[in-house]
Parts: structure tokens; C-alpha cells; sequence
RNA sequence: GCGCCUGUAGCUCAGCUGGAUAGAGCAGCGGUCUUCUAAACCGCAGGUCGCAGGUUCGAGUCCUGCCGGGCGCGCCA
């Protein structure tokens, strides 16, 4: 619909008389939905916007515009000049009853669009490093990640799902000494222990930086029942780090899989060095002279690509380390090389989510992806800010470092699945979430999510009633029956779902796709208190109303869907 | 100190990239079940959009400066 008005309005705008230098093809008309029904269903504020260049009123040129458009009278039944001079369309009622024709006949893909036909993405998501189960953090990446995945597939791209992750740092180093001093503490109960600064009871040998959650302990106890306490013979601490990160990757697997997440794709860190594509990064910027050697380490210049640092001496050019003086590179230089990588596979977007503790990484990133060549403006960042949980109105306090985490697991058990996808989707992710474990766990009214549920499982409820009395979806009914204001209004709701869809893949937005199904919940719920389907006048009238209950079903499903939430056929 | 995010109803938050009278849920008050799921619907009440300037036909939205909250600012990731 947008696009055809947006046709009709450029056709009439070069009807226009207008200066010369005014060139009408390149004046982008957009239509809104107002918010006031009187209003009309979309309203477009051009003649506003092109007062200026036309030196026009903005009346005057709404007028003119009106005069020169051909509109289809089955598609627009009205438009009329309001305000300072918005030009409001009301939809034909044949429209609205095509259109929710056309939503029965579409069916499951109803929502789906096509501006990324042809082209494939690659969002990047979850990638925690196999150190410790999933913690409540790690939910809100996971699941916006897969959700905007979710909205560019419903778009028409071709989505890869990767999660990238690093097996060979210091931190996974710890981890195996952990769980080798672990192993030692369980085949030998008597040796010797020491007390860490928080209290915890450990095995001497355990590192003062170790994992201390029990998952550790468990992990031994597995390694120890397969292997006995022969493995101690093993120097080092390698073989309990690759059964460590074996157990914890089944177990972040797990997790994954009961949120409805799955992978395409796990990209090893370590991949980047075997193909030496981390060392090429640094030759081909010192090819360019971007990286020079300074007290024994490996700088990119930056500062000559215009990063700058502002502190009290003012503001300077800022170079950065790339490889440190022991040779070990900093965590740029593989990020850079992995983005190559990602542009190297051909994806037309990349879609990076990051935590608000990772921005200050990202611009180094573009930098040293640009100054190689590679084309920064295909990467999309997602940054998401975190998350509090709260319990009885008080914050409940994490540390990962002393196990007091809240695990995704346990969230999980604690609310359901659904509404841990629902909840970490409802808000706007550069906000700040309060996650309200009372208000989640409450399967009331006052928890949104069963607001969106409960409306389908009502009309698959109506619908097997329906059925019952011998009334049944089929071809034959008659829309244009549909004429009560809450019919209108439903069916208007209904049409938006593929724009909604659009517009959370194109501003990154999950949440505006949730906030809409509220609003398609609400005017169904309107529909049903003034529209009875099997107590309706007359059996024609029960029938349009029977499909109009359908599309609605449908919108709700297909947007749950988008959204990794389940719609139950009862509740 | 500097950078990014943020400040909208008692609480939690939307606000469609600058539009018309700023919205929703919860909480509060009051109504609606002999009829398709009351996990619902309807009504009332609730606001200096942090503060002060500016930009323009028009600002919650853009700019500047303050104030408050969060996250960063390493040869940690």
C-alpha cells in the first residue's frame, strides 16, 4: 500500500509546477499511521516537508498534490487535507478484505517481505567463551541475537547464525587448572586446602583466580569416574581443559536449545592463527605503514586514521597495541582478523551484539577492517545494555568471579523459556532491563506474555467450537461483511505485521515487533467482545468473522514465531 | 577528566528516525461473566517528557550547557 501511494504521489509531484532546480524523483514521501483514527490509516506530511524547496504554503501544495492523484477507489476511499497540510488516505473497505484474503491465503509466510532477497547475513551472537555455564547476561545477547536473526530471515536474506568463541587464552588456562585441582581434591580427600578471600574451601593447589562454581566439582568428579586417578600422572593442566570446555559447550548447547536457539556456525578463534590470517593482518598493515614496532611490541597507528583520546593534557592522536611485548596479540588484532574473515565469506551484513562493556572495542575494529579494505559499512552492531535482575523489588546481586551468578538455566526454571525470550525482547536493548523475577513468574494478567498467548489460544478455542456447530474456514466467505468498527480495526492491525517485521530487522529493534502484537492482542480481544462468530446474526456474517478470527490467529503465530515464543493452542 | 547509553504517569516502559490533543501495561478507583477462554473488556484518575537555552512553520525526538543513573576509557577480553 505504501509503496503504491509513495507511486501515485511521485507521478503527481511531477505534475507540479516547480522551480528548476527541483527534482521531484528524489523527494522521499513517507506514510504514517496516525495516531488519532480520525486521521485516516496513513498520513503523509510531504506538503510539509516540501514548503521550503517550493517555496510553497504547505496547504497550497497539498491541494495541488490532491488535484493530480489517481487513486484507485478500491484501494483508497478517501484523502482530505487536514491540519497544517497532512494529506490523510482512509483505506477502501475492499482493500482491507483483500488484503486479509490475501493474509489466509499466505498463511504461515504472512509477514514475510523481500527487501533482502538475494543477499545473505551473517549475525554473530551468544559467543561466550567456553568457561562456565550461561549466566542471566548471556540471555539477553543470545536471544537478541537470534531474534534479529530471526527478523532478517522474515526480511528475505539467507542467515548464517555463528558463535565465535576462543579456546586458548588465560582464562580457559584457569579453567583447567581449576578443575585439576579439583580432580586431585576428589581422589585425595585428605590433602591439603586453603581458604579464598570470600571464604570459599579449596583445594591448595587451586588458582586464587580459579572457577569456583560447582559445576567445576562436577566436571572432576565425570573426568575422575572415567578416567580414574591415573589422568594425574599428566603434566599440566591441557587434558582437563579440553574435557572442561567439552562438558561446558554440551551444557551451553543444551541451554541454547531449550530457548530455541541453534547455531549454523561455531568459528575458533584458534582457526585465525592456523591459517595465519592474524599475522597477515599485521603484514599488511605495516605493507601500508599502519603498524610499526615500539618497546617490543606491535602498535596500529591509529592515531593517523583519527582516534583520538581527550583527557586532562587535552585532546592527542592515540595509537594501539596490537601485539603485546610477550607476543601475545591483544584482542583486537583477532577480532580484526575475524571481520576480514566474515567480509572474506562474501556476506553482504554482518551483524555483530555486543554487551554496552564491549563498545569502546568496536571502533578499532572498523578501523583496522577499513584500512585493509574491507567494507566496515556491511558490519551492523547491536550493543545491548545489561541487565538487573530483581526479586521482591530488590536487585539481586551477580559476580562471576564467586559463582553468585544467576544462571540461564535457573532463570529458566524459574519463569519458563517463553517468558525469558519475551522478557529480554520487550524492552528497547540500548535500555537498561529490569528483569522482575515476581512479575515474570506471576501467570497472570499483569505478565505481557500471556497477554499475546492467551489471545491465540482463544481463537483456536473459537475456532474448535466453530467447527463443532458446523461452522468451518473455507474459500467461500464474504468480507465485505465486515463493517463494525472493531472488524475495521482488527483488520487494519492485521495488515501491519510486514512492515513491522521490516522495520525491527532495519533498526536492529525486536522490541517494536513485540510491542506491536500487544497492540493486534488488543484489538482481537475488541473484535471478540463485540463480534460473536458462532452466535452471529446470520451465518454469513459468522463465517467472515470465523476467517477474520483466522489472519488474526495467523499474525499472532507467525509474530511469536519471529519473536522464538511459543503460541499455545490452549491455555 | 573524557567517550558511549540513559532520564517520559506512583512503578516498568513505548513513542514509527522532526509532525496533529504525549501512549501502553502494572499499581489505584469504579463497572462488565445464564451466551465463542474474565489470563478478557469498558470507564475514571494520574504528565513542568531531568533543568536551561538554541535551531524552525512545528521539538519528547536535533544542537549546546548543566544535573542525576549505567557502562567503558590497559601491552585484560
Amino acid at each position: 500500500m505504501q509503496a503504491y501511494l509513495a507511486r501515485q504521489f511521485h507521478a503527481a509531484l511531477a505534475a507540479l509546477d516547480a522551480p528548476d532546480d527541483f527534482d521531484a524523483s528524489a523527494v522521499a514521501i513517507e506514510f504514517e499511521t496516525p495516531g488519532n483514527p480520525e486521521h485516516g490509516d496513513l498520513a503523509t506530511n510531504v506538503a510539509l516537508q516540501l514548503a521550503r524547496p517550493l517555496r510553497r504554503a504547505p496547504r497550497q501544495i497539498a491541494e495541488a498534490l490532491v488535484e493530480h492523484l489517481a487513486l484507485d477507489p478500491k484501494r483508497v476511499a478517501g484523502v482530505e487535507i487536514a491540519g497544517p497540510g497532512f494529506i490523510n488516505i482512509r483505506f477502501a473497505p475492499t482493500y482491507l478484505a483483500d488484503g486479509i484474503a490475501e493474509i489466509l491465503s499466505t498463511g504461515e509466510a504472512y509477514g514475510r517481505t523481500e527487501a533482502g532477497a538475494g543477499k545473505t547475513a551473517l549475525v554473530e551472537y551468544v559467543s561466550a567463551n567456553p568457561t562456565g555455564p550461561l549466566t542471566v547476561g548471556h540471555g539477553r545477547n543470545a536471544v537478541l541475537g537470534d531474534t534479529i536473526a530471526n527478523l532478517l530471515d522474515w526480511t528475505g536474506y539467507a542467515v548464517t547464525r555463528e558463535y565465535y568463541f576462543n579456546d586458548a587464552g588465560r582464562q580457559m588456562r584457569i579453567l583447567g587448572e581449576s578443575v585439576r585441582a579439583r580432580v586431585e581434591a576428589l581422589a585425595q580427600p585428605d590433602a591439603p586446602t586453603k581458604t579464598l578471600d570470600d571464604g570459599t574451601v579449596v583445594p591448595e593447589s587451586f588458582p586464587d583466580d580459579g572457577y569456583r562454581g560447582d559445576y567445576i566439582v562436577e566436571i572432576a568428579q565425570a573426568i575422575l569416574d572415567e578416567h580414574g586417578p591415573g589422568i594425574l600422572a599428566v603434566e599440566g593442566a591441557e587434558p582437563f581443559k579440553e574435557a572442561a570446555e567439552k562438558a561446558i559447550f554440551a551444557d551451553i548447547e543444551r541451554t541454547l536449545e531449550r530457548l530455541g536457539i541453534r547455531m549454523d556456525a561455531f568459528f575458533n578463534e584458534h582457526s585465525l592463527y592456523a591459517s595465519n590470517a592474524v599475522w597477515d593482518v599485521v603484514e599488511h598493515l605495516r605493507e601500508k605503514n599502519l603498524a610499526y614496532d615500539k618497546d617490543g611490541a606491535v602498535w596500529f597507528a591509529t592515531g593517523q586514521l583519527g582516534k583520538t583520546r581527550t583527557d586532562s593534557e587535552g585532546e592527542r592522536a592515540v595509537d594501539t597495541v596490537l601485539v603485546k611485548s610477550s607476543g601475545e596479540p591483544t584482542y583486537r588484532l583477532p577480532d580484526i582478523a575475524y571481520h576480514l574473515d566474515k567480509l572474506g565469506r562474501g556476506f553482504d551484513k554482518v551483524v555483530d551484539v555486543f554487551g554496552a562493556d564491549h563498545i569502546a572495542t568496536y571502533p578499532d575494529v572498523v578501523l583496522g577492517v577499513e584500512a585493509l579494505g574491507g567494507d566496515a559499512s556491511k558490519i551492523d552492531v547491536l550493543i545491548y545494555q545489561f541487565v538487573t535482575l530483581v526479586r521482591g523489588g530488590q536487585p539481586v546481586k551477580m559476580s562471576t568471579r564467586k559463582a553468585t551468578y544467576v544462571t540461564l538455566d535457573e532463570l529458566m526454571d524459574e519463569v519458563t523459556e517463553d517468558v525469558t525470550r519475551f522478557f529480554f525482547l520487550m524492552r528497547s536493548p540500548n535500555t537498561h532491563l529490569e528483569f522482575d523475577l515476581d512479575l515474570a513468574k506471576e501467570a497472570s494478567d499483569k505478565n505481557p506474555v500471556f497477554y499475546l498467548q492467551y489471545a491465540h489460544a482463544r481463537i483456536c478455542s473459537i475456532i474448535r467450537k466453530a467447527e463443532d456447530v458446523g461452522l468451518t474456514l473455507g474459500n467461500e466467505a464474504d468480507l465485505s461483511l465486515l463493517t463494525n468498527e472493531s472488524e475495521l480495526g482488527l483488520m487494519k492491525e492485521l495488515l501491519r505485521l510486514p512492515s513491522e517485521i521490516a522495520l525491527a530487522a532495519e533498526t536492529m529493534g525486536p522490541h517494536k515487533l513485540a510491542t506491536y502484537l500487544r497492540e493486534v492482542a488488543t484489538a482481537f480481544n475488541q473484535f471478540y467482545r463485540d463480534s460473536p462468530i458462532i452466535g452471529a446474526d446470520h451465518e454469513a456474517l459468522g463465517r467472515a468473522r470465523l476467517h477474520l478470527a483466522k489472519a488474526a490467529q495467523l499474525v499472532l503465530r507467525n509474530g511469536l514465531t519471529v519473536l522464538g515464543i511459543s503460541a499455545p493452542e490452549q491455555m
